[in-house]
RNA sequence: CGGGAAGUGGCUCAACUUGGUAGAGCACUACAUUUGGGAUGUAGGGGUUGCAGGUUCAAAUCCUGUCUUCCCGACCA
């Protein structure tokens, strides 16, 4: 007897493989012949075309407008700004050959668009009255990553990166502060996502930045991943670009400048949060397709009711899918759960004499039988609970693995014996930051403005200024 | 980039040690019978073994290089 599910290598038994074996069995994504580069297959691209277009209303609605830049930076634009050809240099990819002749200037595939957006401000901004400048673009980056996994870490990235100018600096850290939460809510709400908020060290701070801000979600096995960046520049790249405007007091000014990004990534973050040895289990926010509807048998009068239930769903904006392939019905109940359709309904000739459905959920696996009256009403309850159970869950086993050392010692302890984030107070000193990860392996994830520090740096013993949250990352 | 493992029809593997030019199961196609947790039968189609080079009368098999995947580390979104 086949057995598909089998396939699915255990979670717990060894979850790097789970996870590809998930991507791969769920038909998100396949491997191309280059490495690091993947080919988001249609039902992870459905996936991502939904992120997409809610974020990017809510771009909209802050007044964002979208744009599209090159995909090459001459060497020379790429070097303006020091701080961030240094921080980006090791990882771009060069174009030298065009039509077979080598190029005056080698060029490389942008790794973010910072620059290219900077040389083009510089010719668009001349008074107060252009500002604030509100750009985003959803686009491909490279970065020639030695390590990579499908949707977590990859050479070509799908994404969106936002870039503005603003007349003050006030105003740029309020559109840096607005953006990050936008991210926050939307990875709460909809991705379910129990993130973690706060601002990067100066370590680990973007290159080029003053400050990032960072949403850090963790991963089943508690590991961190950096799920959405928003940096604040101040005017560094506007005096390296030489971008200047009149102020209202007719003087030459720089501008302040801020970006901010999410990748497919968090596409890796739903699937190693929410999914189980079963497959893929996706929110009802983001799943493309909500209802898998399974006839059993080829009852004529079976196949009309599904039909009739997968148009009333629809008309309530509730997406369908409906499974006609000749497969047994072990076998599709086995699929749905690999494609992790939040729900699914079984209807045979048995429940069509008894007016009622099997509906089953994804996230318990729990089977509800439901009459046709109520399923409408049932539908929609179930997936507001999924929902809800959802972040529940992984809030729970989030908080289950957060950590307090006050001291080296337990600290050392605890990045050994256990997975997830410690937390410490901390001086805020690099070399205090720089030793743990010595000892321990750990990196800072970001710095939490939700609590004050209290007592001692553990490694050093000044006062700490700083609660942050150390952890192991992807 | 360092250490380890692996690449053979779509998938999982066999044949490799002891060179003689590829085989199974699943999947796929057709027909029939089936249908409440991964159906059954019959008949088919599909690979010259990741790629390149070398050794040899002869290479999936031996040698070299390279690419890709996975694991561990370093580096980084």
């Amino acid at each position: 007897m086949a057995d598909i599910v089998k396939e699915i290598t255990k979670r717990d038994v060894d979850f790097a493989t789970w996870y590809t074996d998930v991507c791969k069995k769920s038909d998100l994504v396949d491997y191309s012949s280059v490495k690091g580069s993947m080919i988001i297959r249609p039902y992870g691209y459905a996936i991502w075309e939904k992120m997409q277009s809610i974020l990017d209303q809510e771009f909209k609605k802050t007044g964002h407008q979208n744009l599209q830049m090159p995909m090459f930076i001459p060497e020379s634009l790429l070097n303006v700004e020091k701080n961030h050809v240094a921080g980006f240099a090791p990882e771009v990819a060069w174009v030298t050959h065009g039509g077979g002749e080598l190029l005056e200037e080698r060029m490389c595939v942008r790794p973010t668009s910072e620059v290219l957006f900077c040389d083009h401000f510089k010719k668009i901004i001349k008074s107060y009255r252009d500002l604030p400048l509100l750009y985003n673009q959803w686009c491909t980056i490279v970065r020639w990553e030695k390590t990579t996994r499908p949707f977590l870490r990859s050479r070509e990235i799908l994404w969106q990166e936002g870039h503005t100018m603003h007349e003050t600096k006030e105003e740029a850290i309020a559109e840096t502060k607005r953006m990050l939460k936008i991210y926050e809510d939307f990875q709460r709400n909809y991705l379910a996502l129990p993130v973690i908020v706060g601002k990067k060290t100066e370590k680990e701070k973007f290159a080029g930045a003053e400050a990032t801000y960072t949403i850090e979600a963790m991963m089943y096995n508690g590991y961190a991943l950096q799920n959405g960046t928003s940096h604040y520049f101040g005017n560094g790249f506007a005096k390296a670009f030489g971008i200047e405007f009149l102020n209202r007091n007719q003087k030459l000014e720089y501008p302040y400048q801020t970006s901010w990004g999410v990748t497919t990534r968090m596409i890796g973050a739903l699937i190693m949060t929410h999914s189980d040895d079963h497959g893929l289990v996706l929110p009802p926010k983001i799943a493309p397709i909500l209802v898998n509807l399974i006839p059993i048998g080829k009852d004529e009068k079976v196949i009309e009711k599904i039909n009739e239930i997968a148009k009333l769903l629809e008309d309530k904006g509730i997406t369908t899918n409906i499974d006609n392939s000749e497969k047994s019905p072990g076998f599709k109940f086995a699929e749905s759960e690999v494609k992790g359709y939040p729900l699914r309904i079984e209807l045979g000739s048995r429940d069509y004499e008894n007016n009622t459905v099997t509906i089953v959920r994804r996230d318990t696996l729990e089977k509800i039988m439901v009459t046709f009256e109520d399923i409408m009403s049932k539908v929609s309850e179930l997936l507001d609970d999924i929902q809800a159970n959802l972040y529940n869950r992984a809030l729970e086993r989030r908080n289950s693995m957060l950590y307090e050392a006050v001291s080296l010692d337990e600290f050392k302890y605890l990045a050994k014996e256990k997975s997830g984030f410690i937390k410490i107070n901390w001086c805020g000193d690099t070399s205090c930051e720089e030793h743990i990860k010595e000892e321990t392996g750990l990196k800072s994830r970001c710095i939490t403005e939700e609590e004050t520090a209290t007592g001692k740096c553990p490694i050093c013993g000044k006062k700490a200024l700083y609660k942050t949250y150390f952890g192991r990352q992807y």
